[in-house]
DNA sequence: CAGTTTATGCTCGTGGGACGAGTTTAATGG
DNA sequence: CCATTAAACTCGTCCCACGAGCATAAACTG
């Protein structure tokens, strides 16, 4: 907690945020983009080769001239436990300084119970914690619910009561990143997927429910408690209705299985994802029209986020796209009818999201960015 | 456009940014705050001096110790001439490195025709540079409109169509910075008012229709092109009404003079402002009714936001703050029970504006950001 | 009122990092 | 094999942040 002397490892952590963000990417071409001088460019390359953030290997020629190398996260360097708990299953995967994933681990839950899998996490991590010793700083993790300084307080797919997540490092010392998944989906498309290169991006992804993010230069808009991004508890829906969450009329009700069932006039189901797909499956006329009816939904509260919002891009992930696909025409007139005038000569195209480990990724892209700070750099180097 | 040599005007611009975010701060708190050796301290001030950027005046002592000095912007510093369009007037201001506002201005139109309006903006503009030479590095402009790169998009109150907002500094070389007024009042706010310290904010105001912006550590989401914000155009409202921005059920249309006077089954008000304003002063049954309706979906509409961006606070501005007062209890059930469940424990609250030059001290705000950035004290460095 | 206490400002030596000019290196191409 | 090209390395220079020690200007104290 010393106070960093300024400006000391400023050039480090710029060359280390473009390795994460631009994984695979040539020393030459971080002197570029960072202006660098060749001279400051082998200096802060030596540095950090030094003190163990770096090394470079031989990079294929391009044509003439001498080949320069490409910078790759040093094989003592530090790592991060990437973690994303979902429905049925978890994933994990050390990140290191490069973005690359290795040691990719997927298993399913034996049992759903929360103190179950949250101790099941901590082993994960307790066992991480052996095998890379002062290496790991960090655990970042991906959770499918509404997150609030580290703390769950609501999550209707894995129909889990609040709880404290940090137990999952309990012990261990290592500073913990719990966030939602969209959001970190969100982070995911910002940076290496669909919404690349956006200043503005707003991701949103429907799976029981619809979440998503507001993302300004790739940083997510979490709000005061992280908690930011539950774009389905807005009011577009019907007032009458109320919503699981304590409001009413949420979008939420309008725009999943939920609503296709309401419209087909059966109960609420059991696993409203699986009864979304198969009803996308169906091609009789009340399922398209229930179809049609959710995606114009979907549509026009797009449209209403875009003129709050003013993005460069909106990326879809879940059953949106499905969603969509079946019913391009509707979605277009409700998407560009809820536009306010001037959007519509160039609406933000509504892509979708290319990474199916987006919140993996996202974790991993949020956790990266606390390791390439000054003072994480700088106390990297004062412990070795 | 050369590249700044990294760091060399690093602490400088801490400095000058404390300085504009605290105007009347002590030399001896921004060492403290920015946690500068006294050493560094005294170095940089001097430097600071040197270059015309700060003065330093005597400070009041305060208890024992040696006293230390106000830091001031040097007489001969650069300034930004800070513009605020509105309805019947404008205001301008000379705003210096220190925020303070001076040879303060306020004209009402003679003629509201856009051209003649700007014209004059552009004479005053060219009369600053006279009087202000190279000192004048920018000109800031708020308007009651959607901006949209440096474009007037749409200006309901204004009745003006799209404009090109850059003929007021053209011929001058002078960059200009258009914005958004609800916006800016929000940037205000956020860092000298209500919101102040907020990490997180969200601001609204009422006037026709509703604005306002989400502000993360006190820097406006302003979206890809400059028109985020527009809260009013999200479909809280009836489905069945058209807006005049040409979407449909936009929560402009419930929370104005405008739903005031549907309501009360009136025409469209010429002035809305000044009709919600007659209506708030009545004490009969139908208008305190319609007034009970609007506090209404403000209060859920004002949940919706809150619960999508999880802000530390909320700031309501113009005609929000006398509809609540008239209706406090129908806002506070119509807020809290449009709150996710976690949320009620403990609500961010929702504070009336401070500033009633919010819109001029935004903008003076944001230009100034731009003039205590790194690159910007070289050039000005450089020029001298 | 003189000495003490306290917070702050100033001086100066030290060290690190960024830069740029000049040089070297490793590839391609004729 | 030599010219060309892009990149890396070397080294002197400059600038800035820092800290230790000293100086200064107020309030407090007896």
């Amino acid at each position: 907690m010393n106070p960093v002397r300024r400006g000391q490892w400023q050039t480090a952590s710029d060359v280390l945020t473009q390795l994460t963000r631009q994984p695979g990417i040539t020393r030459a071409a971080v002197a570029r983009t960072l202006r660098l001088s060749t001279g400051s460019a082998t200096e802060v390359t030596a540095r950090l080769r030094d003190v163990h953030l770096v090394t470079e290997v031989p990079a294929p020629s391009q044509g003439r001239g001498r080949p320069t190398t490409l910078l790759r996260a040093h094989p003592q360097g530090p790592v991060v436990l990437a973690l994303d708990l979902r429905q049925s299953s978890w994933r994990s995967a050390i990140v290191t300084l490069d973005g690359s994933l290795q040691d990719p681990e997927y298993r399913r839950h034996r049992s759903r119970r929360p103190q179950v899998v949250l101790n099941n996490l901590r082993r994960h991590v307790e066992q991480a914690r052996q095998q890379y010793g002062d290496r790991l700083r960090m655990v970042s993790l991906a959770v499918p619910g509404t997150i609030r300084d580290n703390h769950l307080m609501q999550a209707p797919t894995l129909e889990w009561a609040e709880l404290d997540l940090e137990t999952v490092t309990e012990g261990t010392g290592l500073p913990l990143l719990a966030g939602n998944d969209a959001t970190l989906s969100g982070v995911a498309e910002a940076r290496t997927g669909a919404a690349a290169g956006a200043g503005t991006a707003l991701h949103l992804i429907i799976e029981v429910g619809i979440g998503g993010t507001l993302l300004i230069d790739g940083v997510p808009a979490q709000g005061a408690s992280g908690a930011g991004g539950e774009y389905g508890h807005m009011p577009f829906g019907d007032r009458s209705r109320a919503c699981p969450c304590g409001a009413r009329g949420c979008w939420d009700l309008e725009i999943d299985g939920r609503a296709l069932a309401r419209h087909l006039k059966q109960g609420r189901p059991d696993d409203p994802y699986a009864y979304t797909e198969e009803v996308l499956r169906r091609t009789d006329r009340n399922a398209r029209a229930a179809v049609t009816k959710v995606v114009s939904a979907l549509g026009l509260g797009i449209a209403g986020l875009v003129n709050a919002h003013d993005p460069d891009v909106v990326t879809i992930g879940g059953l949106a796209i499905p969603l969509r696909a079946a019913a391009q025409r509707t979605f277009k007139e409700a998407y560009e009818g809820g536009l306010m005038t001037f959007h519509r000569g160039s609406p933000p195209p509504v892509l979708p999201a290319t990474l199916p480990d987006g919140p993996l990724r996202g974790a991993a892209a949020l956790a990266l960015d606390q390791l390439t700070t000054e003072p994480a750099i700088a106390a990297w180097v004062a412990q070795r």
